[in-house]
DNA sequence: AGTAAATTGGGTGATTTACCGGATTGATAT
DNA sequence: ATATCAATCCGGTAAATCACCCAATTTACT
């Protein structure tokens, strides 16, 4: 008996795509959605065995998805299918009950693999990613969902807005050094090295526009 | 003769979730790209009936590719397929010679029509992108939207990605001294002055994601 | 042919970052 | 109560980057 997957992504080529390539593996693809309520609904009347999710989906983004799976569908093991790399995606949907997390960049063995190992009852994260993504989540119990301290995400707001760091510094009343500190330690616990990568998660956080 | 097609897209598994549907659909996919850059070397040497290329890469974006290849290899056509509705996206691909351009929010079909079409001498676009977009490109009244130059759109977009001024360098083949000025007039015409800023400009503009 | 823009490159000095270190406070766990 | 850790604060040094000056060559357009 194949196993069943559902697939949840808002590009319907790209599902179809996907679609094509899971069937000649010998998965049986029993259900799809373009965004996070119609996963929730499709998914729970079908209850499939694996549920592969995106998580850049419209009204209702694929994490979320995941976590309301997991209340009310915790039989459907969900694997997370997604573009985005950073290390806090990963922590974030192994919190959100993510069995699996595929990147789009990889090879179809990696999701061929994830699909075979969490119905297995494994859990499964593409090799690429850091294991320190892992191990925060395994570690980090029930921090916030963001890793910084307050000053950290003050510092992080105002680069984003384009500050320089002894802007910075003077606008929070604190030394150069400081600044740089807060910077410096915010950086190292996202695992981001440059300015751009800083902007565009301060972006995706919500902290600043683009 | 099948038509021969040529697949160019960051992400691996969405490439062969495209290679395994379109082969199905009868075609042969003949080459594959991660990047503009491998794009433009392997297509060129192939030389596809048919190019299929995603505007997110990269290091060289599709649009910026699709320029290129319309210099270097006038005789293969180019499809655009991005995920981006934006209107201005459709008037940019067509000024930059693709034939083509189909929404991966679109079904498979879409995309199949689009390769027969081209092939055949004509231009496809997804019918659900609004005529007015097709039109701005047949005014022919370039507003310009854009002040840069493409080898500025180029270096703005890597310092978009993160990297630092001697990584583009080293990418682009040039000096760091070059690299260094076409990121200074980059800035002066957008009369941008921080990093932060430009991440956020180019974001907006699409060039990339955040 | 002539003008403008684009692309390439250099030098110098100021600014910023990266990476090393430590001091103090406050909360938490044992 | 006391050890421990995170958060906050600050400094020095070396490397990288930026800002601002310059100019040669190629390309594009009129």
């Amino acid at each position: 008996m194949p196993i069943r997957v559902f697939l949840a992504d808002d590009h319907a080529l790209i599902r179809q795509g996907l679609k094509t390539l899971l069937e000649r593996q010998g998965f049986q693809v029993v259900g799809e959605a373009s965004d996070g309520q119609e996963t929730l609904r499709s998914a729970e009347r079908i209850q499939p065995d694996v549920a592969i999710v995106d998580i850049s989906m419209p009204f209702m983004n694929g994490l979320d998805a995941a976590r309301e799976l997991k209340k009310s569908a915790p039989n459907i093991r969900t694997i997370i299918l997604t573009q985005h790399e950073e290390d806090q995606y990963v922590t974030e949907a192994l919190r959100a009950g993510a069995k699996g997390f595929v990147l789009k960049s990889q090879a179809a063995d990696d999701l061929v693999h994830a699909i075979r190992e969490v119905c297995r009852g494994s859990v499964y994260v593409s090799p690429c990613i850091p294991r320190t993504a892992v191990e925060a989540y395994l570690s980090k119990r029930y921090a916030s969902a963001d890793p910084l301290s307050g000053r950290e995400r003050q510092v992080l707001q105002l680069v984003g807005e384009g500050n320089s760091t002894k802007d910075i510094a003077s606008q929070l009343g604190i030394s150069v050094k400081t600044a740089e500190s807060h910077r410096t330690r915010l950086m190292k616990k996202l695992d981001i090295h440059e300015t751009a990568s800083l902007v565009r998660y301060a972006i995706r956080r919500g902290l600043i526009e683009a």
